[in-house]
DNA sequence: ACCTGAACACCGTTCAAGT
DNA sequence: ACCTGAACACCGTTCAAGT
């Protein structure tokens, strides 16, 4: 990796009248659109901002470059993510491991299949877009979650727990995407629910 | 993902005399050092040429574009993954699902950890070059190898190992790939192997 | 405060000219 | 057969001018 120099990545202002807080969401939606028609190759700052109906100095306005943009609608989506992990774990607790592994693994799963096309398009942004330090502190609330609600389980107590919940996220991460490059037709995804549950259970003991 | 057009990847012309072959090799291994020091972002094909001491036109005389560059130096490292993995598939026949089991790990997590930098780096160009038919391949290639291993195993036999495979092995790429985006310190190295591959027994029940 | 769009710098790619 | 590098098209980004 090395030296790849650090590009700002935040918002250039925040809108504070209603019609630029309009404009901001066109700008987000606008990039998830061509994103997905298009493609990244052919996602250029110009399209994206005749798509959101308004001028390319405008979008600029907003987001300081084109990676800025990406990041966004990445760190967007991966907030529902986390957040329906988490209210999963919440749910969850008390349940026995077995329990709280099934929800796990449904939530992540669900999230992740709600709109696959959508999914797919998120890997080529994180990858166009340094997205290491984002998706590692999304997932980190992920783990904490699941660490949390583990430790309140009435069976079983596990050692070396953060690197267990490490290597359960990873594995979840991991084969899910799998299954969504590989078309992620509806007997792969039941498979998938199936397996990955047996996976994490046998992993934990359970 | 959708409308991504289909770009031609293939290499424009094979060398026939020796100094382009030695031009080609040089420009190949250029994209690797450019790629470890300017990271993908500033990797421009200008750079790529002048670090391997040819022209731009050169460089486009054997390859049509700068991704059919990133997709041959990427090809080029998963052909070695591919083989390491099938080489140790084929050594640990007749064993146990133990002892096969350990082989498969071992193999992998060396032939990744063997250079973490390219490694790395190589995420980046997987990602910028629509790869997913690449790794797949290559993917089929390792699975095929470690099913053909299975199957021989004096203990236990498999239901739906295909897809079984298909989990292992997107268990050990999603793994190793967020220890090594986690830094990759010698003491997570460490504990990967062990956890990997205590996951992967427990799943094959062995 | 917000928006516009011509202008600029830079990069991918080509091609006529060379050995 | 192989190489060169100026030229072209296109895209990211800016900024002076507008409401």
């Amino acid at each position: 990796m090395a030296t790849a120099l650090k590009i700002d990545l935040r918002a250039r202002k925040t809108p504070v009248q209603e019609r630029a807080a309009v404009t901001v969401e066109a700008v987000n939606e606008a990039t998830v659109q061509v994103l997905l028609t298009a493609g990244l190759e052919r996602m250029t700052t110009t399209r994206v901002a005749a798509r959101a109906g308004v001028s390319v100095g405008t979008l600029y306005q907003y987001y300081p470059n084109k990676q800025a943009l990406l990041f966004a609608v990445l760190e967007q989506h991966l907030m529902v993510l986390a957040t329906a992990v988490e209210q999963a774990c919440e749910q969850a607790r008390g349940l026995t491991v077995r329990g709280m592994t099934e929800a796990l693994v449904r939530a992540f799963i669900d999230a992740k299949m709600r709109n696959t096309e959508v999914s797919m398009s998120l890997y080529a942004a994180a990858a166009a877009v340094d997205s290491a330090a984002l998706v590692q502190r999304m997932s980190r609330r992920c783990q904490k979650a699941v660490t949390t609600m583990l430790t309140t389980a009435p069976d079983g107590r596990f050692e070396e727990l953060d690197f267990k919940v490490m290597m359960l996220f990873a594995t979840m991460a991991g084969t899910t995407r799998m299954v969504l490059e590989a078309g992620a037709s509806a007997k792969m995804v039941r498979m998938l629910r199936a397996e990955l549950l047996a996976m994490c259970l046998a992993y934990l003991g359970a």
